[in-house]
DNA sequence: TCTTGGCCTTGACATAAATCAAAAATGGAT
DNA sequence: ATCCATTTTTGATTTATGTCAAGGCCAAGA
């Protein structure tokens, strides 16, 4: 059984605390832990707390009245989510469900609201944080709005190879359903621009582990669309 | 020549914070005044600081690389903007223009981290606005993703409605072209939809002023798409 | 009053992507 | 190894929205 404490210690939120202050966390930290499509919380829910990740995967996302899909954010481990409605306390904007067997840490709402008004340095943790989520978000509705799916496919292949260090090949690390909500499109369609890319030889599928082929080609389709 | 710590001490990123805190703030903040269209800063300009609107309007927004615009937010007086580069001073992610003859205080980024070091009642107003702008953020992933034009017109209206407090009619308070770059469309796509909903007997169009005829068959079409 | 220029609207057309349907491939579980 | 369920792919078709082009409208200024 680990260390509780070990793992608050290593996730970012709490970066820089001394010591007191991280026993303090870990007091008010409750273990969970669900299996992979097991759902954490569903949107209109009553808020919860703070939830960090720290093994796992977890989706955040929308349903259309139509059942269409649409992910917000995928959390990985390390990562917290449920912060947008802990100060406000109001219902939860989205659903949570996990990808894969995921253990996380929750920190009810109105014990993290205290800590972090007694703790300057988590706030600003938090700060850092949200702002590094709303610049996603930014990203994103830049995306759905201003490029077609191949540009934005391309963006999520050159963000997934700086994620895995990775120049010349990327394994994607959810499902092509998956990635297809997440990119805001369907699998049929997906799957169609997988196969017009390969086609192009920018890229060759193997299941889940895409080869880029022509980096050069694939950023120039990210940020420039179909054919410079 | 108004008082400029009146202006301050009615913003609501200061709300609840003591006179000496205020004078503070007062101490570093630049007024700057921009003309309608005149460019306020570029993607990928340096950070300068958070923006406080005190008067007049600024949109946020992003360029495709073909000359399309999204508009990301549009900030009314009494808001902020800048929030998001302001503690990791990263290059700006969008870029902002004034929409009419605006007036704005401008709290540079060294000074204004400082304050917020030290005042855990500001970090906490902050938290609460970001936490806000996340959740719009969010609702216009959806939109754009999950619901289709004339739906996302008519979740504008209502929220327009309730914004302006009334339920039978509203004032576009943007140029109809403005309202189509939020909406994630174009112009000539927007009128034609301001035209259908027309036909439908669900508003009626007289220039800016927006007649809901219909508030019920409004919010189907706003929650359900186009025929529920 | 006439002109100018910025919006807005309308029309004809092109196209990216969704939908519907079904086949193929994959991966666990027995 | 085989079977079943899920995921992925492929094909035919529809549709919402974008593009291109032209015309109308209104307000500000000459």
């Amino acid at each position: 059984m680990e260390n509780i404490l070990n793992i608050i210690s290593a996730i970012p939120l709490f970066n820089g605390l001394p010591d007191d202050q991280l026993s303090a966390i870990r007091q008010i930290a409750v273990e969970k832990q669900y299996n992979k499509g097991q759902t954490l919380f569903s949107e209109g829910d009553e808020t919860k707390g703070l939830f960090v990740v720290f093994e796992g995967r977890i989706k955040i996302y929308k349903v259309s009245s139509e059942g269409k899909e649409q992910i917000l954010h995928i959390i990985e481990a390390g990562q917290s989510f449920g912060e947008v409605t802990v100060f406000t306390g109001q219902q939860l904007p989205a659903n949570a469900q996990a990808l894969a067997k995921s253990r996380l840490l929750l920190f009810p709402r109105s014990a993290f609201v205290g800590l972090v008004t007694a703790n300057p340095s988590l706030a600003l943790n938090l700060l850092a944080i949200m702002s590094k989520k709303l610049r996603q978000f930014a990203a994103q509705i830049e995306n759905l709005s201003l490029k077609e799916i191949p540009a934005r496919l391309a963006s999520y292949l050159i963000y997934l190879a700086e994620e895995q260090g990775s120049e010349d090949a990327v394994t994607l690390n959810v499902s092509k359903g998956q990635l297809a909500s997440l990119l805001g499109t369907i699998p049929e369609t997906l799957s169609r621009i997988f196969a017009k890319l390969s086609g192009q030889d920018l890229i060759r599928v193997e299941g889940p582990k895409i080869t880029l082929l022509d980096l050069q080609g694939i950023e120039d389709l990210a940020e420039y669309g179909k054919d410079i």
